[in-house]
DNA sequence: TTGAAAACTGGCCGATCGGTCAGGCAAGAT
DNA sequence: ATCTTGCCTGACCGATCGGCCAGTTTTCAA
């Protein structure tokens, strides 16, 4: 019993164009060189996915998912565990996710005007709320910061381990957001 | 006296090209745009510039210079007063560009291939190495995760204050940078 | 073995991109 | 009045974009 076909080509396309949006960006991709990566037509790539939105969308799966996971949990909890979960589950997720991730800071402003991302923006900013672990403008800019911070420190893949990422999302996040 | 032709329409081109590359990013603004902006025609632009990629440079061109400016005067200190010296020149650079700060952000990977400015990103490199004020690895990263927290603050300019950016550049770099 | 459904593709479309070029037009010098 | 110089433009170019469609190949159940 082998995967079916559909699967085996979907999964494929969805693999290199994550690979190539993390590389050069959404915007300067094209669905050729999704194609091309991929092994198949472009027309192949359209065959299964509806535009080229829609493959973003397969990319950021996903994380969007374990991102609405994450919150979720961190609703059920005080506010002082809430913003403790998050920072450690975060980190976790930025270092799994580490290249959707950086694909998502060049996407904030577009992915903002599509409907179809609406549930992912609203959890990034409900996980916002619960880092800042107050409702102090400050604190909420704050998080903001540190999110902004992390997701730039997910770039250029190569350049740090999965242990030093996790390290350093570990330090930045705690003298942050838990200054003493 | 009023000003030549020649400087008032390069001027009002870099106004308007700055402006658009803030709100859409480089990449998503068209030479058409930029000119229907300036009140001209896309030919104009290119009389004056030569090239798209030379708007860029002279819209970041105040800003090259102000942190080339804060390389210099940092070298020139001992290793603790340089990084506070950068820590409270750079939030006041971040305040005053930031709109071109927030196109810088999304350029980091094509200014790198752009040999014309190699002295932007090399300077950039610097300053991060008096913000770690070490050479810890670990600090250095802090330091470019700082930087990189900062640029994302300065997106949505009608989001936050000059003085609200300012507070929270000055709370937030320090937290990461002089953490107690 | 066969036939229908699924997977896939080459070729084409209109739009838009950055960039070029020949020429129009206004202004100052002669 | 004429000429030169600098500023500006409409028209056009080749390339590339996302997307579409008619038709071919592959797959697989009956």
């Amino acid at each position: 019993m082998t995967t079916p076909a559909r699967e085996r080509t979907r999964h494929e396309i969805v693999r290199q164009a994550m690979r190539l949006f993390q590389g050069r960006g959404y915007g300067a991709v094209s669905l050729q060189d999704i194609a091309t990566a991929a092994g198949c037509s472009k027309a192949t790539v359209l065959y299964h996915f509806n535009g080229k939105p829609a493959v973003l969308a397969a990319v950021l799966e996903p994380a969007k998912a374990d991102l609405a996971e994450l919150v979720a949990a961190a609703a059920q909890l005080e506010r002082d565990e809430a913003q403790e979960y998050t920072i450690g589950r975060f980190t976790e997720l930025s270092v799994r996710y580490r290249g959707v991730i950086d694909v998502v800071q060049e996407l904030i402003p577009v992915i903002e005007e599509m409907p179809e991302f609406a549930q992912l923006v609203a959890d990034g900013l409900r996980m916002t709320e619960f880092l800042a672990g107050s409702d102090d403008p400050l604190e909420l800019s704050v998080a903001s910061f540190a999110i902004n911070g992390l997701l730039g420190a997910c770039r250029r893949p190569g350049e740090r381990t999965d242990d030093e990422m996790r390290h350093l999302c570990d330090v930045a996040l705690r003298r942050l957001l838990r200054p003493n």
